[in-house]
DNA sequence: CAGTGGTCTAGACCACGTT
DNA sequence: ACGTGGTCTAGACCACTGG
């Protein structure tokens, strides 16, 4: 564990670990090495060990029993409700014809609210871009997005007609270290309502969403519903 | 910080800290001690003060910005609506008191729309609960619920101030077959904007939830939440 | 520059389950 | 008795921020 860039030490024995479970080298339900083997094969203090798996068990990876061992986590049970991929699929898949409108792609500089969901200082640069998406030319979605310029370089150049900002920033194929989501309900703005086309008094359906490299914010996104025309559902079998 | 029963250390500086969080003698966005002022203070290891405060911002409490300092978090109530089994234990997570007003217990004839969502002939008989839950004294959600009878005979006897309906429910320990779970905004009706002490133009998030036994819906129900007040959320570690 | 958080180490003691 | 994970310490170096 000695190939170090900037990234910690704990890391790189999480993704040594989710490697060999990913490949199926390490079966769901086996054991893994003890922490004091993986200190000894990794040449990292227990503590580095030990906060590595401490974490993989918050991820849900594997599972740990004092006194006994740590253990391959059963895969996903169920995945995400709000694993909303992207909007045109979405609207594909309901049979229907996706249209969008690029409102603005540009560089900003952050507010004081938009730097607070970045952890940076007010008046950092940042891209920005705003898209309304149709299906079946009814107004559906108002997609606010703001992106950390080192981690997507290109985006002003990018043609948000040909792809979606989600398709664009996931064919990155960068490794996320965290996603946040938070569903919430509100009075729309004026701008917004009448991008959707939505009635006086009717309230929006938003969906915020974060999503972290390493240590940092990359991504903060707004997605405006209008209430009458959109939610948000799940349906599973319990296990 | 020396008062040990066989709680770990760490356990103890967060409930100290989330203490003073949670009687506002740290205000939101205010400056939290450093992590040195912090070992000093409680005399503990700054390895044991890292923990604790790493798992305060896994859990939102606080926000931790490198070279500059440690912030009390912006307070939203938050959940995850799929993790959600009862609205008291998730209050009492918090660390907050959790009350209700058992608003409505009592049999009534399906309507039109309640019968489509149990499939059944409008006119049937249902069990049907209305209750408000109060977290310290602040209300946060209106529950609406009906009960298909042969699923729980005996609800129209149970104490609903001395267990949540959705834990009686799951005490009945029957196998649901599947989980329907809806968000949705909307405008509240008057009724439950008065439940709910809502602005005006305030809208609502509702969580609707249907579960099946078998081919059967045995209950739905409809959970209003003050925008203001509520929203839903989560963060995970993709993986 | 001094202060902050972010990480890392090499020890240590403990409660627990298995042998 | 032994190995496991759970916790804790007292140092340390680093990158970053602020004045």
């Amino acid at each position: 564990m000695t190939a170090k860039q900037n990234i910690p030490l704990y890391q790189m024995v999480k993704q040594h670990i989710l490697t060999l479970i990913d490949s199926k080298q390490w079966q769901e339900g086996e054991r893994l090495p003890s922490e004091n083997e993986l200190v000894a094969e990794l040449s990292v203090s227990r503590m580095t060990v030990n906060r590595a798996l401490r974490e993989l068990v918050a991820a849900n990876r594997v599972e740990r029993i004092s006194g006994v061992g740590t253990f391959v986590a059963q895969a996903k049970v169920q995945s995400h409700p709000l694993e909303i991929q992207n909007i045109a699929e979405e609207i594909h898949a309901r049979g229907h014809q996706h249209s969008c409108k690029v409102e603005a792609v540009e560089q900003i500089r952050a507010s004081a609210e938009t730097a607070l969901s970045f952890d940076l200082a007010p008046g950092s640069r940042l891209f920005y871009s705003q898209i309304v998406h149709y299906e079946s030319d009814m107004a559906i979605q108002v997609e606010e997005r703001y992106v950390l310029p080192q981690f997507a370089p290109d985006y002003l150049q990018v043609d948000f007609n040909q792809q979606t900002s989600n398709q664009y920033l996931m064919g990155l194929n960068k490794q996320l270290s965290q996603v946040e989501q938070v569903v919430q309900a509100a009075m729309p703005s004026k701008a917004i309502a009448k991008d959707l086309q939505m009635d006086a008094n009717e309230p929006c359906l938003l969906l915020l969403r974060r999503t972290w490299v390493e240590q940092k914010v990359v991504t903060s996104s707004k997605l405006h519903h209008p209430a009458s025309r959109y939610q948000f559902g799940s349906r599973y079998q319990p296990s």
